[in-house]
RNA sequence: GGUGAGGUGGCUGAGUGGUCGAAAGCAGCGCUUUGCUAAAGCGCCGUAGUCCAAAAGGCUACCGAGGGUUCGAAUCCCUCCCUCACCGCCA
């Protein structure tokens, strides 16, 4: 969330930056300014109040340890009470309606994000690559079908649409990518693995922002106090959360395989061919706890990182910085990572590189203490390190040989055991 | 799931109704002393909110969270969360 301080000191600034996403939040800013300032004045009301009430106590208590009476003070005492419980009321009351605004306003794009309405003004960065050409190119559901990789219609039955079931070579060669993402991290770009719950408390859901506001896209359990994670940046990001970290142990990286669980409401029939877009992926996750100085440097080199899978692996990929009006909730600055799938003909998003700045560690209590001495609040960073199912679609539909067989990177050998797929 | 013991500052840990924001130790910072490494002595050292134009400073809150009792709560009571130990069940 934002502090409360920037928004007090340079609405305007605040306001200005927020409008560049577009949405109506310039309105929200000037209800908690003026919930501020009720708050404000309410609280140095009561402070004045439990001043008094502690001098007088303090002199009763001096009072009775002389034996003498107080019940003229206590009759006093025992009236601000009353007004106390009042006030205390409306404090309280507009510390939560502060706070619970707070958590609905977006983050700051940052300074030098582009400008734009939606995702197609979204820049591209760089590219990676050449798109394969492949005469008559099928896509993944028909390869899958004929080298039974997986089966969607027997998914369904099972759990309804939009769920993947892997089969055979399928659910190896998912296993297969899952290990060699996490080697590649762990072992070549130094990240620390993790392999945490996969369901969560609700506060886990609200410091990495994906509540209040998202619920409904959220599977939630037990009267929605826990969470399946929509993905492991929610349990990994929340590791430290409420912690006080010394500056010397930070950066924090690490990667985490997980599944993740999506309900995707409202997005049925948009790009939901195939595995695409399912209710539950597998995906590696990258995250970072950094100091607020290279957080802008942490940013770049984790996004080089999850590049380099494609890279290793030989895809065609595009790296696009998404516009003011695309970049999400909490993000001061993202590029995505879209790999060309020869069979849809079309870029799929494998990884969304991010960094929260202090957003989400303020949601937290996510600090560090530096070289002075001082409490900071950290900056956290996630990137995919990359989604597995469109990861998947692309692979097999780029190495699709004209036989109908699979001809896989040599780099997979050791992880998959074979170097192709065939009937 | 049951029973019991606990949750105090960055960490360890004392404190069972008022003078406790909280002893002591460790860590950290500053100074002094000794020819280095090191050690010793002295001092400083929690967080947040709020008042003031700001600094200085003041005030308030915070001893797991939330309620309650009381003139007054780290301390007593209730609920919840978490940790540990033992028992039960179980992959």
């Amino acid at each position: 969330m934002l502090d409360i301080r920037l928004v007090r000191e340079q609405p305007d600034f605040v306001k200005e930056r927020l409008a560049t996403r577009g949405g109506d939040d310039a309105s929200k800013i000037d209800e908690l300014l003026r919930i501020d300032r009720e708050r404000r004045k309410t609280e140095t009301a009561l402070q004045t109040l439990q001043a008094e009430r502690k001098k007088l106590s303090k002199e009763i208590g001096a009072l009775r340890g002389k034996g003498e009476a107080s019940a003229g003070l206590e009759d006093r005492v025992r009236a601000i009470g009353d007004e106390f419980n009042a006030l205390n009321e409306q404090a309280t009351a507009a510390e939560n309606q502060q706070r619970e605004l707070l958590l609905q306003i977006p983050n700051l794009p940052h300074a030098k994000a582009p400008i734009g309405r939606d995702a197609s003004e979204n820049p591209t960065v760089r590219e990676w690559g050449e798109k394969p050409t492949l005469a008559g190119a099928r896509d993944h559901v028909a390869l899958g079908e004929s080298l039974k990789l997986f089966d969607l219609d027997r998914a369904a039955k099972l759990s309804g649409s939009g769920f993947i079931c892997f089969t055979g070579a399928g659910a190896r060669l998912e296993r297969a990518l899952i290990n060699f993402l996490l080697e590649l991290h762990t072992r070549e770009h130094g990240y620390t693995e993790m392999s945490p719950p996969f369901l969560v408390r609700r506060e886990c859901m609200v410091g990495t922002t994906q509540l209040p506001k998202f619920e409904d896209d959220m599977y939630g359990l037990a009267g929605n106090e826990m969470f399946l994670a929509p993905t492991a940046e929610v349990p990994v990001t929340n590791f430290y959360r409420e912690e006080l970290l010394h500056v010397d142990a930070l950066p924090k990286k690490f990667a985490a395989y997980t599944p993740c669980f999506r309900r995707e409401a409202g997005s049925a029939g948009r790009e939901t061919r195939g595995i695409i877009r399912v209710h539950q992926f597998d995906k590696v996750e990258l995250v970072k706890v950094t100091t607020p100085e290279t957080s802008y440097a942490e940013h770049e080199a984790l996004t080089h990182d999850a590049e380099r899978v494609l890279q290793l692996l030989g895809l065609h990929y595009r790296v696009v910085e998404l516009c003011t009006g695309d970049v999400t909730f909490g993000s001061a600055k993202t590029y995505d990572i879209e790999v060309w799938a020869p069979g849809q003909k079309a870029y799929l998003e494998v990884s969304s590189c991010s960094n929260f700045e202090d957003f989400q560690a303020r949601r937290m209590n996510l600090r560090f203490k530096d070289a002075e001495g001082k409490n900071r609040f950290c900056h956290t960073l996630n990137g995919s390190g990359v989604a597995l199912p469109r990861l998947f679609v692309a692979l097999i539909e780029t190495y699709q040989q004209t036989d109908g067989s699979i001809r896989l990177p040599e780099i997979l050998l050791p992880y998959f055991g074979a170097a192709e797929i065939s009937f």
